[in-house]
RNA sequence: GUCCCCUUCGUCUAGAGGCCUAGGACAUUACCCUUUCACGGUAGUAACACGGGUUCGAAUCCCGUAGGGGACGCCA
């Protein structure tokens, strides 16, 4: 049988890291198996999902190379839960007819009053089951009435999970919950198992924050007659405090990675080893990821985000990217920098830069800042230290220097270097004498890519005049 | 409150009863390389939550305790 797995987002803000890594291990288990991995967008609470939301959700699973195999949904181009409303209600309904169900016309005053009752006496909150055995006869009239379910009083509901083994509960401890709300629209719990198994979903991957959730949904599936698919629970992604990830840890959104300079594929590797591994692995790509991948590398604790480790495996993918890639990715935060877009011949220049600016940096901002001298015009502004260096004897060599270079025929790093390396011997100072004031004059700064290499890529004319604007 | 789950260096993790003097990665410290900063290289510090069992032998199996997380909605 061909595994089909799903991600189920609800789109009622923005796409979440820790669904980002859901949404990626639902992937890579459909890739491995060659099987299939479908987008359902779970917009059953007409109050809180916004279009807005589907839109930066599929922006985020795009941006991070996440695709889905089923874009064919009428004028959509994923399975909309809300859209199959006229189903579930019949599902609900034909639970009734088979006894598995009932209506129950308790009001929200009268349940809230109930629950209140339960916490205050210390019993465990739960559905009194007022409705489950009344007649239709004794219903109020005009009051439209829910449909629950009428799940087993005895007995236990056992899940095998994939992570996290063989669970049971007491049948006691379930309640029976709402499928079909008064307005006609369906819960989340009944949505889901319906949609689940109309789809044909095999692997039911998802946070474990649904874990307890599943008992419950595994009654539907067997009130129903239904096969139920295999589940794996993922451990949560938690704050580097130990709380749960939120945006009180600065960067809960998938959007937030892309604005702050991580390439997707290093969300990727980072995330897949975030409560997943393979041996000592720690750089994978994704070809060898989806080669790799499978349910019992999962671990059953959760993790806490690690934004130093984050970055080290940015830095990693950094080096190893292409450098016009990196240059146009990197460009649009050069231009907030510069308060302008680059020309095509900074863009060239740009792209020239990036070998030695790339291993200096950890994000594209990163990048972005350490490049933007090579844009500027002069006078260039100096940094503290810069100023610091550039004493009159200081640019007393620098005129020196200038000088030289001027005669320079060929203005390549190796040239520059040996210039200043004779000059050096010549005036009898430390090679990095020179050097640094040269950083500070082209650069404004003590701290660039080798200086000499700089220079070269500035050219002769943007040099000289930089030396000579100190 | 009731139920469910989890627990190895600071962090992510390897570990399937002897391969463990507990390995790797990030972070951190020192040194090397070096025109700065990085990269790279070498070395170091650092963990089996606690208490009982089972066993010739436990990080690994069992029980308990503690701590953490989750669920208990006409939210998803």
């Amino acid at each position: 049988m061909p595994v089909i797995t799903r991600f189920a987002p609800s789109p009622t803000g923005y796409l979440h890291i820790g669904g980002a890594r859901t949404a990626l291990f639902c992937w890579l288990f459909a890739k491995h198996h060659g099987g299939q991995n479908l987008l359902r967008v779970e917009d059953t609470d007409r109050a809180r999902s916004t279009p807005e939301s589907i839109e930066t959700i599929l922006d985020g699973l795009t941006w991070l190379g996440l695709d889905w195999d089923n874009k064919n949904y009428g004028d959509k181009n994923f399975y909309s839960q809300y859209g199959q409303r006229e189903r579930h209600a019949e599902v609900a309904r034909q639970m009734v007819a088979n006894g598995t169900a009932y209506y129950c016309y308790a009001t929200t005053a009268e349940l809230d009053a109930m629950r209140a009752e339960q916490k205050e006496k210390g019993l465990p909150q739960r559905y009194d089951g007022r409705w489950r055995d009344r007649d239709v006869s004794e219903a109020p009239k005009d009051a439209k009435p829910v449909i629950r379910m009428k799940a087993p009083l005895t007995g236990e509901t056992t899940v095998v999970d994939a992570v996290l083994g063989s669970i049971t509960v007491q049948n006691s401890q379930l309640d029976d919950m709402v499928l079909l709300r008064a307005d006609g629209t369906p819960t989340y719990m009944h949505a889901v198992v319906v949609d689940d198994h109309d789809m044909g979903i095999t692997h039911v991957i998802r946070g474990d924050d649904h874990m307890t959730n599943t008992f419950r949904q595994v009654q539907i599936y067997k009130a129903m007659g239904w096969d139920i698919p295999i589940f794996a629970h993922l451990p949560m992604i938690l704050g580097p405090d130990g709380a749960k990830l939120s945006k009180r840890h600065g960067a809960p959104a998938v959007s937030d990675y892309r604005d702050r300079g991580y390439l997707p594929e290093a969300i990727r590797n980072y995330l897949l080893r975030l409560c997943w591994s393979h041996g000592d692995d720690e750089i994978i790509s994704t070809e060898q990821a989806i080669e790799w991948f499978d349910l019992d590398g999962i671990g059953k604790s959760p993790a806490r985000f690690d934004f130093a480790k984050l970055g080290s495996v940015n830095a990693h993918y950094l080096k190893i990217a292409d450098d016009t890639r990196l240059a146009k990715l990197a460009a649009s935060f050069i231009a907030k920098i510069l308060g302008a877009d680059l020309t095509a011949a900074q863009m060239d220049l740009f792209i020239r830069a990036m070998p030695d600016v790339k291993t200096r940096a950890q994000t594209l901002v990163e990048i972005a800042d350490m490049a933007a001298f090579y844009f500027r015009t002069t006078p260039l502004v100096f940094d503290e230290k810069a100023q610091k260096l550039l004493t009159p004897e200081a640019k007393q060599i620098l005129a020196d220097l200038a000088a030289r270079l001027e005669n320079l025929p060929d203005f390549t790093g190796e040239a520059i270097e040996s210039t200043c390396r004779a000059l050096s011997e010549e005036k009898a100072v430390k090679l990095g004498a020179i050097a640094q004031p040269l950083r500070a004059a082209l650069t404004g700064s003590t701290v660039s890519p080798p200086i000499f290499g700089v220079a070269a890529l500035l050219g002769k004319t943007e040099s000289l005049n930089r030396i000579r604007t100190i």
